[in-house]
DNA sequence: ATTGTCGGTTAACGTCCGGTTAAGGCAACT
DNA sequence: AGTTGCCTTAACCGGACGTTAACCGACAAT
């Protein structure tokens, strides 16, 4: 289990990540909304600890934009406003809990545990960097950026994500694809193709290689 | 939905109820810990709302059963005692949320909204972007315009709310519909059609989305 | 330098899938 | 019996998708 915490305060930020790690929960820090965006569409965090007062995009938009794109990963909203209004921003904004600042370390460990532990029984989801591929909702991004693939684009990527960072094989690949029948199937040359252009084409860094003469894999670079 | 509420104070019980009532939320009551555990027994409640002070079985107790037990259900406490360590207990108990009386009706609302959208979507009113299905009343609405469907229309609807945002496949709503048997069954594309026309005919944005050679979705663009 | 292999790229084409429409049947209601 | 609403069936259409084949470039071996 993994959360991001999203929080601009250094010092307490830093009491957070250091209660959390003795809870033995690892923890992914951004100290602005866009970053916190970023992140989350780069990794599969169980949970989000979310301030509202935030550099570049408050909290309570970030909320909005997660669930507005089907994200339902939980969120505890973290902030100094108490009043009833700001606390049914929050939840309206599809917030899960809502802690007032100051809190006793101890409660928020309660609370994260009691949201991470619920919810998302099968987030079937596959990702290497910022590559994901939602097995669930039948869909991949490269960052924010949601990709259009055909059946058999998808299965293709979905094999080559499931081997990463190995590579695999196109014996096993048309195996997977066309089952036993698959002679010297060209159709595969024709598939990457497609993904590539799909997934590397408008990136700086590629991520679906080539190994000469076995197959395919994605890997991130170094 | 339908939640039970535990609490013995019947002034503040009543009010609940009535607010409850308002969101239209049914709401079965127990004003002690055994009788709360019978009714648990007896009726599928999506959510507990749960009196720590109560005669006869107290509301930690109440919580370790259920979840000794392995119910999942959600559990929000609602009590006065308000240190930390009390807090503690509650969630230590297996409790997902924890409420200090006295509490605004409104934030009580919320995080019950909050809690019982988790798990088993048994909602009586389902929802996505400006599109819902009020399950009581039959009745679908996409905006402020009310949708005329056919009873498989909102069978259908039904079916695609209740996985949104992720995709159903045609093998699911055929299954959810006609029963297992409905083999290569045509009747689904003109179902489909009808209510896409219903739903996004008229409309800018269209929620209705086909995942090829898988099945449908409904989910609000980026 | 020539040749062969391997992978990338592109265009053409045929098939399949989903969208659309109209007609027929069935049941409930008038 | 006639009407109305709803579901099903069937046929047709268009576009997306997959396959095939041809060509190109890189690279290694001869």
């Amino acid at each position: 289990m993994s959360v991001l915490l999203v929080e601009d305060e250094r010092n307490l930020a830093d009491a957070i990540v250091d209660y959390l790690a003795l809870e033995g929960i690892p923890c992914d820090y951004a100290d602005n909304g866009v970053m916190a965006l970023e992140l989350l569409c780069q990794h599969p965090y169980q949970m989000v600890i979310l301030d509202i007062n935030l550099p570049r995009l408050d909290g309570v938009t970030v909320c909005q934009r997660l669930r507005v794109a089907g994200e339902r990963i939980p969120i505890l909203f973290l902030t100094a406003k108490d009043t009833l209004e700001d606390k049914l921003a929050g939840f309206d904004a599809g917030g899960d809990d809502y802690l007032i600042k100051p809190f006793a370390m101890a409660e928020l460990i309660a609370r994260v545990k009691a949201l991470s532990g619920r919810l998302s029984p099968q987030a079937r989801r596959l990702q290497v960097a910022d590559l994901s591929l939602d097995l669930n909702l039948h869909q991949a991004r490269r960052g924010q950026r949601e990709l259009a693939l055909s059946p058999t684009g998808l299965a293709l990527l979905e094999q080559l994500l499931r081997a990463a960072p190995a590579p695999v094989s196109k014996a096993a690949l048309i195996d997977a694809i066309w089952g036993a029948e698959g002679d010297d199937n060209n159709s595969l040359k024709v598939h990457i193709h497609k993904l590539r252009k799909a997934i590397d084409r408008p990136e700086e860094v590629p991520l679906l290689r080539t190994i000469k003469s076995h197959g395919y894999a994605i890997k991130a670079p170094e």
